[in-house]
DNA sequence: CATTTTTAATAGTAATACTATTATATTTGC
DNA sequence: GCAAATATAATAGTATTACTATTAAAAATG
């Protein structure tokens, strides 16, 4: 990978603790994700995950408010990385047709490697938003917790791959819409793959997901 | 509106007792989509519904298994009205085009009437299935369920537009995805201009959403 | 090395998502 | 019209969840 030592900010109201500041915090963090991915969010619980790691519920509760905000801060944590593996690979580039491509390359491949720079599994990480991250803003609380940036970093890329349309068609009047679309469209893709397979037509081991929001988005966009 | 008296077909592995069956059934789906609706899934319980219909918890329990599965049995139930009114919009069209737009325009309008002809208010759930359907697939448990056919009303929807788009392009390679893709789509993109509006572009009681996913269909299976 | 901070241990709470049992209505079949 | 069957309501109970509060022990820091 082309990262070196890579260190990704995450703002502090998602946090009661910085997780990053101490040994505990990353063990909470890197297996939590761990727990997440294997119980699921609903069955995942903070008493667990303290046994899991030798350490106490309270503990954790020191580090986040609840498990909601600990997923939350997962999904910003995700989109804080997606939105600097998109900086770096967009960088240096002159065509804005290229520079969109790559963005719909990054949002809609899987991840398949995990850097080991830091404490976290992009991997496992990358299944989890896939699996849940949704219920992170299907809630009751989505607009006091908007208002509070929750969704600020998901927002940020999606503003980010928006330019990049409009730098290829700056009359083209819905580039959020299309680019938020094929953002879940492709986590949905990816799952339905895997548990409801008679959603999509991906055939194992092929990147179909890829190729298909690749051309969507040309078709779409030009005209 | 069009129909006369229709009645849903909801397969009985679904309930333990048809709700449609008695009186005490029907209010349960009744009044449970307005308190899904009200307080969310997660804070909707059958005792709360229990109290609000002057019936206990336990009585609910002999027509629903659980909580999720009475979610299933809504989202069954509204796939179910959704193919109904599919294959009357689309019955005798000559035309594969005017077929498949009048398919994308049922599955990414906003329900806005309810025909009043059943116990079940149907823009309210549309709401449900907006901004909580995904939470019935979205588990540990999928796999096992999709077995046992609790998401095949959905599929049955899929399939039916899927043949819509290769009357219009038989060489189109992902049918199942372009429609999914547009299914969830428009309910993300209805959500996200509710609540997360800095994710989609859409303008105050315009029909954005719907002609957006208009144009991409046609521009993505044409060539 | 004294103080502050962090962590662990323990206990406790209200609520959730159920199950089980029994009593009382209501429906139905004859 | 009434006995039998069935549906519903009332009550109680369970294990677990998602937390909060308190205190003691351990570790870090100034």
């Amino acid at each position: 990978m082309e990262e070196t030592q890579i260190h990704i900010a995450t703002d502090s109201f998602l946090f009661c603790k910085d997780p990053e500041s101490s040994d505990l915090g990353r063990r909470i963090v890197e297996y939590g994700i761990e727990m997440i991915h294997e119980l699921g969010y609903e069955a995942f619980t903070f008493k667990k995950l303290g046994s899991r790691i030798n350490s106490n519920e309270s503990s954790i509760y020191r580090y986040f408010e609840s498990k909601h905000s600990f997923l939350v801060y997962l999904v910003n944590w995700y989109w804080s990385w997606i939105e600097h593996k998109l900086v770096f690979a967009t960088a240096n580039i002159e065509s804005e047709e290229e520079k969109l491509e790559k963005a719909i390359q990054l949002l809609t491949e899987e991840v398949k490697e995990d850097n080991n720079f830091t404490f976290i599994n992009e991997v496992t990480l990358n299944k989890i938003i896939i699996a849940e991250s949704s219920k992170a803003y299907h809630t009751k609380e989505v607009e006091k917790e908007n208002k509070k940036g929750f969704y600020k970093t998901y927002t940020r890329v999606v503003d980010r791959v928006t330019e990049f349309v409009l730098g290829v068609n700056p009359n083209f009047k819905y580039p959020h819409m299309l680019i938020s679309t094929i953002i879940e469209g492709a986590h949905h893709q990816r799952y339905f793959s895997k548990h409801l397979p008679a959603l999509t037509d991906c055939e194992e081991g092929k990147n179909n997901i890829v190729e298909f929001y690749q051309k969507l988005v040309t078709d779409t966009i030009k005209r």
